[in-house]
DNA sequence: TGTTACTTTGTAATCATTACATATTAGCGG
DNA sequence: CCGCTAATATGTAATGATTACAAAGTAACA
């Protein structure tokens, strides 16, 4: 039989919502974002609920989050390592697919056991580089 | 005559307490630690000053204001390229001054212009291992 | 179908950060 | 040196994201 390593939750019409939002989505919404977007299904969800079922999540390693928006967290059902490259002006995140070799010697890791790694590139998206360009 | 490309800004004790304080500091403090590093020799600094005077430093690249810590931000008066390494346990941060290969080629880039480029790495301080370690 | 531990909800609290109005002062020009 | 003024510091209030909490609801198991 082959094993299921999904932990079980059990699961309500509000996270099948929120479940149904992240899945495959690569656009690293904040919680408000999901929020509003779960709300045009689900109109009678709660902020709280989304919060609750991102930490749940989180706990069952299912999303990410990422700190790399200085204003507020953002989640990623990605949760296979790789990279980001947010624009500095919209904070628009997409993801880079990319090996890096990351590989950090004894010496230089200062007694730390490190068991994760996450390259972020910083830039300006198309978009916000028009804008730019228009305002000279 | 050796041109001074550091740009002027005015000097006050609070700014000099401040900057003293940053000058050559690897330990990655939030704004709290400053006002509270500070105010050890001018206890009547306020922690509005401590934000304003960050975020001149900033405008000025003489600090870099990292997220890596989901609880708050801070702060680095090493503004040169390195990388960093967090304790997930107390939020500890350590540098690495490592040449990671980090380019990304144009079709991996989605029209963005990347400008800038930072390696999260994450683990356990000694400290924290240990502590981990005693309680099993 | 009944039970109950887990969830959801609304609201209040918290915490970091920013906004603002007022008082102070660094640094320039005379 | 002195006086002016734009820049800065301060205290307090506001904001915005996130978390805490208590009460009501329900998924899943027996
Ligand atoms: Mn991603
Ligand atoms: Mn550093
Ligand atoms: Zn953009
Ligand atoms: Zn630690």
């Amino acid at each position: 039989m082959p094993e299921d390593n999904v932990k079980k939750i059990k699961m309500t019409p509000q996270r099948a919502a929120i479940l149904k939002y992240l899945e495959g989505n690569t656009s690293h919404p904040s919680a408000e974002a999901i929020f509003d977007a779960v709300r045009k299904q689900y109109p009678m969800i709660s902020f709280t609920t989304v919060y609750n079922t991102l930490q749940t999540l989180k706990d069952l390693d299912r999303v990410w989050e990422l700190n790399i928006d200085d204003e507020r967290k953002r989640y990623d059902p990605n949760v296979m390592l790789h990279h980001h490259l947010i624009c500095m002006e919209c904070k628009k995140i997409v993801d880079i697919h990319m090996d890096f070799q990351l590989d950090v010697p004894d010496e230089k890791a200062q007694g730390y056991m490190i068991s994760g790694r996450h390259v972020e590139f910083y830039g300006l998206c198309p978009k916000c580089r028009n804008k730019k360009k228009n305002n000279d």
